[in-house]
DNA sequence: CCTTACTGTGTCCGGTAGACACATTAAAGT
DNA sequence: ACTTTAATGTGTCTACCGGACACAGTAAGG
């Protein structure tokens, strides 16, 4: 599996040539779950569009797992250059990014979830994000938690915005919305505030996530105000190992 | 859909009298996914666990997607009784009950993600935090943004940290652990941050959730303290409708 | 030239969600 | 009391899914 994601081409010997190559195969299901979601991703399908059988797709991956995994990290891809910036700009950017790497392929949001094997691709975006953070004086624990943080809601900001092909329901925002106020007209008492809140809703979209990320960045600087900056690789407190 | 999640019993009229209820059905649906994870959930499986068969669940709910729905609504439960609290600490209290739920029914992380009729359990939760920063001078739209931005945090903590009975790949947080320590041991210069912040992480676990609602809860009190409080009701931008 | 490792294929299995026709049941209308 | 009728549960069927496995063909090494 860690072979699949980090190795290079395969080491051919004897045997007939490979028809295909695993390059070809994740781009196959990167373009169906692009088009479809990643539903409609099946081995069937995938083969559909090669000219292999589906059973011949196994030579070159051990499951549907593993093959997700690889198209996950290739379609997220390595993070974009940005020229450097202080640590609170950076960041910013780089929340950005990473909410137009989930709209680009909203099944990531469903493939990158729970514990995994990481990816280069993956691990470059966390060592960037790190990168940003290295000369505010935080830890290392506290500085993988603040990426952590922002993570958190760039991620669940994709996955409310972003319309998943397949998958859901087929609801619109508009579907939601609507249910929203039966709801809240019928059953008025029950939900207040809530009714108070969106009665204040102004009509600008996709403002949630500028919000959430200036309100942890001001949450950010407060702490980094609160610490000695040091120079990048040496530590406040070196402690080796964990646990 | 919205009378299966909101509406109460059946009202009955002629015809057999049917041998199991939606709540029974829901039911044995939520200990199958508390004790093997969502993905053991079939129609099959439940209706193994009732004295009905299969096609017999149909009679009473009209798909999959909709029983997921109105068990997830019914193992997210209502919030807890809270005293009332100044809104920071009041939060702060939301956010650990919200994680606790998680705790308890981990597939709620993933039958209730994307867009989706909302329940009662649900809309109370965010009725209750909405409750909490009734009194701080945001608006409707910042109100709904925080509590998204809180959730947010809670629901990647929670996805991180809890062990999902089934569908993941079994992997333990040993083995991400020890996966990445080789990573960076072989490719030693691409993440060279990353690996500076893994040396000086301190072995004490789930200290993200704690590190992230105080940078957010600090963030939100900055933002709080510029705005001028009003009492509960009173907008102090009294904006009609949407768009 | 032959051996051997490797690739792709076809068949098969157990599982899934759901459509649909059917017999049975019990309440409503007469 | 009898008939009508709506609702319930069942069995069968289709179309998928991931994957195990045996088998035939291919191309490089000895």
């Amino acid at each position: 599996m860690t072979e699949l994601l980090w190795g290079g081409p395969p080491s051919r010997s004897r045997g007939p040539k490979p028809a295909i190559t695993l390059a070809e195969i994740a781009a196959a299901g990167i373009a169906i779950a692009d088009a479809e979601g990643l539903d409609a991703v099946s081995m069937q399908r995938i083969a559909g569009e090669l000219p292999v059988t589906k059973m011949a797709l196994y030579r070159h991956v051990p499951g549907k797992t593993e093959l997700v995994a690889v198209m996950s990290d290739i379609a997220m891809g390595p993070p974009p250059d940005r020229p450097d910036l202080p640590w609170r700009e950076a960041l910013h950017t780089w929340a950005l990014d990473l909410y137009d790497g989930f709209t680009r392929h909203p099944w990531l949001l469903q493939s990158t979830i729970g514990r995994r094997l990481l990816g280069p691709n993956e691990l470059l975006w966390m060592e960037r994000g790190l990168a940003a953070l290295a000369g505010t004086g935080l830890t290392g624990g506290e500085q993988l938690d603040s990426i952590l943080l922002i993570t958190s809601l760039v991620r669940n900001l994709a996955q409310q915005s972003t319309t998943f092909p397949g998958h859901t329901t087929g609801l619109t925002e508009e579907d939601m919305l609507r249910s929203l106020a039966e709801i809240l007209a019928t059953e008025a008492g029950r939900f207040p505030h809530l009714a108070t809140a969106m009665r204040t809703l102004s009509g600008s979209e996709n403002q949630g996530l500028e919000f959430g990320l200036q309100r942890i960045l001001d949450g950010l600087d407060l702490l980094v105000r609160g610490r000695v900056a040091v120079p990048d690789g040496i530590e406040t407190f070196p402690i080796e190992g964990r646990g």
